[in-house]
DNA sequence: TAAGTGCACTAATCGACTTAGTACACTTAA
DNA sequence: TTAAGTGTACTAAGTCGATTAGTGCACTTA
């Protein structure tokens, strides 16, 4: 399912949530799909489970999945993790605004900004899933 | 001048920078001011002068301050100062607009919070000099 | 030419991050 | 109750990058 590239420089853990991130994305894992347990991926991957346990850990700060301790790990559904990242996202952008706001950037420039990025046209890494526009 | 705390967990080098930025953002070092060359103020602190270099760098970065190879480094001219800060900050606010539109984000959405925060009150640390509103 | 300036390079130190090891608490089913 | 399977907490070793120091070079000015 998954296959560990000892090249790359970034961590472990890092690798397997980007992975398994991806399948959640494209849909190859399916909302409340039961995750590997954490040793038997482990074993699966010769590493130790405290990286499959930090991998884990930051699917679900991310919203990705979520964890019944005793039971193991499931896929979040998919309107919860939607609604969880766009919420990220619009709190990333209220900080940006308040700091233009505070450099007396005027809130038309900001507008104007706006729309333009709206007006550009789409190209290269699409959202990850997009049917519905709430 | 400057006073390093050595209770601080920070590096020296960013301490140094901190410093001086307050200093000229609050007017008490003026446009084109000659600086403290790196030997100088490093003797005056007791570090390297090396951990100065690094401070101004990080300065010169930010746009507080430019550097004259063999003559010294001086203070930047309050509006190019406030121009590129003001950049940055458009720049990074870009970038969370890209990432609004591509989480299927609308530009209604995004503009209603552009507006929230702009119709929200004043409060704590205002920009650093706002006098004129270009 | 000499003094003063910033800059580039290397080395030592130190701390945080990463990973592994181990033991514990919880859930489920026999 | 018991046993197997699950996630979690704690500590320790190893590794790697950031920070700081040391040294020498190139540039500007008088």
């Amino acid at each position: 399912m998954i296959v560990i590239d000892y090249r790359d420089k970034r961590p472990l853990y890092e690798q397997v949530a980007e992975k398994l991130a991806q399948l959640i994305i494209c849909g190859v894992l399916e909302s409340n799909t039961k995750l590997p347990s954490v040793r038997s991926l482990a074993l699966e991957l010769s590493i130790n489970p405290n990286t499959i346990q930090r991998a884990y850990n930051q699917l679900e700060q991310d919203g990705y999945i979520y964890t019944v301790v005793g039971r193991g790990n499931y896929v979040t559904d998919v309107h919860e993790w939607k609604n969880g990242y766009q919420n990220t996202v619009l709190q990333e952008l209220e900080e940006g605004v308040k700091k233009a706001r505070e450099a007396g950037i005027t809130s038309e420039r900001v507008t104007a900004l706006v729309q333009s990025v709206y007006a550009a046209p789409v190209q290269e890494s699409p959202p990850p899933r997009d049917e519905e526009s709430n």
